[in-house]
DNA sequence: TCCATTTAGATGACGTGTCATGTATATTGG
DNA sequence: CCAATATACATGACACGTCATCTAAATGGA
């Protein structure tokens, strides 16, 4: 049982991802969105105008550019390209009007998926969590979406 | 800010999540396995012979029954079926001798992962962390997997 | 016994995460 | 200035996670 706690550990992140995900994306049926599509619209609400790259740094955890995550929200009407004049590879994204009210529904949501986690755990105990995991996320990885958002 | 922490937490987590997984799969990668396929054949050489019922019950938060994840085990020939003679609707899951010769490499693999864990954090930490989380899974969802497989 | 209901599993559909590769535009070294 | 390289993004491929739906076998009550 040399790992045993490591073991656990791994598989109740696991866990956690799941159900929270799940969770979120019951909340989010309502307003039709999947939970990476809500997060993509939460940064945007936050860092608007940036170009597909910087949105891609700044997703937790997004490895390739999310190009179709962007089309999909696109085609939706939620957020608009706006051409870039300094680099033609690139354009500008942000919310419509439909995206920023949408972005409101979304922290709603998310705010009963925080309450939820409040009901159960101290803040003390997240804190704990958080410094735990935090470094594990300096150590075996860049965390550079978690700095800038500043999640760490 | 009075969700801060409950915030850094869900996106601590997924964090956690997505790059452990992917630093799993890049040492799966050897092997030619996912870390999906990996948690299968662990959960086998444990409990097998076993239905895929019964496996999923064991998979930590898979919700349907994991039939295409089989299938494409059944395929490479990692794993076979035994028809179950006392209800035909289903059929008993067990390794090969590949499938046991594959689970070892894949102990190994995971020891590193559990390693490398365990140079970050103490198991203090680990134990908080997991304090923490299991309470959080066992307040929001049904951690059935979770405690048959002793990881709560 | 027979039919309705339940259960185990398979399958289609959709969005996502991930990697490899392709394409157009920028940049840079000579 | 130009050719080689780098960069931003798009796209194809594949496996997963998730939900809805379908099929076949088991079960249970009339």
């Amino acid at each position: 049982m040399k790992y045993e706690e490591a073991e656990k550990f791994r598989y109740l992140i696991l866990a956690a991802q799941r159900q929270g995900n799940r969770l979120l994306n019951e909340k989010l049926r309502g307003v039709a969105l999947t939970s990476s599509q809500a997060e993509v619209i939460q940064v945007l609400k936050t860092y608007q105008p940036i170009t597909l790259k910087e949105l891609g740094s700044l997703l937790v955890c997004e490895t390739g550019s999310p190009s179709r995550l962007m089309n999909r929200l696109i085609e939706e009407g939620v957020i608009e390209r706006v051409p870039n004049q300094e680099d033609k590879r690139s354009s500008f994204l942000q919310l419509t009007n439909e995206g920023e009210k949408l972005s409101e529904s979304i922290q709603s949501l998310e705010d009963e998926l925080y309450e939820g986690f409040m009901s159960v755990l101290s803040e003390e105990e997240m804190k704990q969590v958080n410094h735990a995991v935090g470094k594990l996320m300096v150590s075996i990885s860049d965390p550079i979406a978690l700095e800038k958002r500043n999640l760490l």
